[in-house]
RNA sequence: GCCGACGUAGCUCAGCUGGUUAGAGCGCUGGAUUGUGGAUCCAGAGGUCCCUGGUUCGAACCCAGGCGUCGGUACCA
């Protein structure tokens, strides 16, 4: 059984992947939960599909034979096909609508969480697996469903907590885009639309003067490796940055028009902004795009500033559905980047406390231990029985008395129940109050008092309401 | 992908120009308390110095390659 040093495998993570925490799963579960609550409010019903589909039908990148899962990850089924994870929830669902188009009803508005896989370079806060929070309208063309997406996405936004102040919808719209990539002469397959979208799109990265040089020559990073640029001219380069300056004249397109007076007559004018500088998702989009931002800041363990930015984006996709069809279909929304967010809440709550542990009843006679059984299951049932969520546990270790209270700090517990002969005698139990003694202990710095001291702990009658009773004193 | 920095105990790190038994703080385990976590004191355990190869009488230290982490940049359908 024991295996040599050699071929002992080593306990580890792969790499852009992560282990939850339970405060991590909590916090999730309990803004998830937010989440679903808004979208339903709106009319919009939860669907959901595999984690796999066929690698065709997730877009346009056919895993390449020789180097199969660049950006996906993707293997062969046993029939040979390619299947892939995939990489965001939009793709599965127009694969989904089109499979099934005759029997939707449209406009059809749906949501669904879920999690997507990338394998690309990790970073901090760049995972290969995350979860995102979709909602999509498919089948409706009308501004009013880009609207609604956004307003949707404000809403949602105040649910989890963030002022009005907190937080931007930005949208903005790919026909604001293209009519200045026309004006300055680049056609419409010109690969370097591409890039000036791109450069356009690290506006809220690099001041202007940086952005420029990614329009035209190109730009040297930090380290002193070199992006090539867009190659515009000054002329060029000049009309696409006044699409960044404030104080040039606003570009808009009817599509954005649009938008923009329906959120206004609807009260959201000041939380959804018409923003040329938005780009997002270049390749599919093809009307509205939104993004939700965070607008405050933040600073980091080290006490650094740390901007979130952008948690969630979205944007019409007419070309998406048809791709199995022939025709276009309008769809259009938008994605919370679950993960991301959870950060952002987490890191503005701050240090919040833990959360608490169990009950613990400790063992102190073996013997005993059915009589700890029965008192630690009339105590759980007496501690939930509002339906409340009280965990209690007996200590089911080896250890002794010293041990079994390192246990219980160690998992945060509010109280432990301490019953030895002593108290069973004559009909007692000592219950301690583990964080009122932590900080009474605070006070305490010799030994002879500290061995004499039995701060934060009571002894009660040994039957269960008295018990109870006394439990929920300490969790209050 | 490209550029750069880094990789020594569970964690954070020290280790002088390559020289014998590789250190500290915190944490962990045990004891002071055979019925008590958290303060205090004492003791102890814990390391293929990322891996492989090379240079050298000798490598944690120098060189090459690999792996990993971090930062920048690119890509992100």
């Amino acid at each position: 059984m024991a295996k040599t040093k050699a071929n002992r495998p080593k306990a580890r993570l792969p790499r852009g992947f992560a282990d939850r925490t339970p405060a991590e799963i909590r916090r999730t579960a309990a803004m998830m939960e937010t989440i679903r609550a808004v979208y339903e409010r709106w009319g919009f019903e939860p669907v959901e599909t595999p984690f796999i589909e066929y690698a065709d039908a997730l877009g346009k990148f056919l895993p390449d034979e020789d180097r199969p899962n660049e950006g996906v990850f993707a293997f062969q089924d046993d029939d040979e096909q390619w299947l892939s994870l995939r990489y965001d929830l939009t793709a599965p669902l127009a694969r989904m609508v089109a499979e099934n188009f005759d029997r939707t009803p449209k406009p059809y508005k749906s949501y669904r969480a879920g999690w997507v896989f990338r394998n690309e370079k990790p970073g901090p806060g760049r995972f290969r697996q995350f979860m995102q929070f979709d909602a999509d309208i498919v089948g409706a063309a009308s501004p009013l469903a880009d609207a609604e997406i956004c307003m949707m996405a404000a809403d949602t936004m105040e649910a989890l907590g963030f002022a009005p102040g907190e937080y931007a919808i930005r949208v903005n719209s790919r026909k604001v885009l293209d009519g200045i990539l026309s004006e300055i002469g680049l056609p419409a397959d010109d690969p370097r639309r591409l890039t000036v979208l791109r450069a356009i799109d690290k506006a809220d990265k690099f001041p202007l003067p940086e952005i420029a040089k990614l329009l035209g020559p190109g730009r040297e990073d930090e380290s002193g490796d070199f992006t090539k640029g867009a190659g515009l001219d000054a002329a060029q380069t000049e009309t696409v940055l006044s699409l960044l300056d404030p104080a040039a004249e606003r570009r808009i397109s009817d599509d954005l028009a649009a938008i923009g007076d329906i959120v206004a007559g609807a009260g959201y004018g000041e939380r959804v902004i018409v923003d040329p500088s938005v780009v997002r998702g270049l390749e599919y989009y093809t009307g509205a795009v939104f993004e939700a931002e965070l607008t405050f800041e933040i600073t980091d363990e080290a006490g650094r500033p740390v901007r979130f930015g952008s948690v969630g984006g979205g944007g019409r996709y007419d070309g998406l559905v048809g791709r199995f069809r022939g025709e276009d279909v309008p769809a259009t929304g938008f994605s919370v980047g679950v993960s991301r967010l959870a950060a952002a809440l987490a890191a503005r709550e701050g240090e919040s406390a833990r959360q608490s542990g169990p009950v613990i009843v400790t063992v102190m006679d073996r013997e005993a231990i059915p009589d700890y059984q029965a008192m630690t299951t009339k105590l759980r049932a007496a501690l939930n029985a509002d339906g409340a969520t009280v965990p209690v546990e007996m200590y089911i270790g080896d250890s002794g008395m010293k041990a079994q209270l390192k246990y219980a700090d160690r998992r945060n517990a509010p109280c432990v129940v301490i019953q030895g002969s002593n108290e069973r005698a004559s009909g007692k139990v000592q219950i301690k109050d583990l964080a009122a003694g932590k900080r009474a202990a605070e006070a305490i710095d010799n030994r002879e008092e500290w061995v004499a001291a039995r701060p934060a702990q009571i002894e009660v009658d040994a039957d269960i309401a008295t018990i109870a009773a006394a439990i929920r004193e300490i969790l209050t």
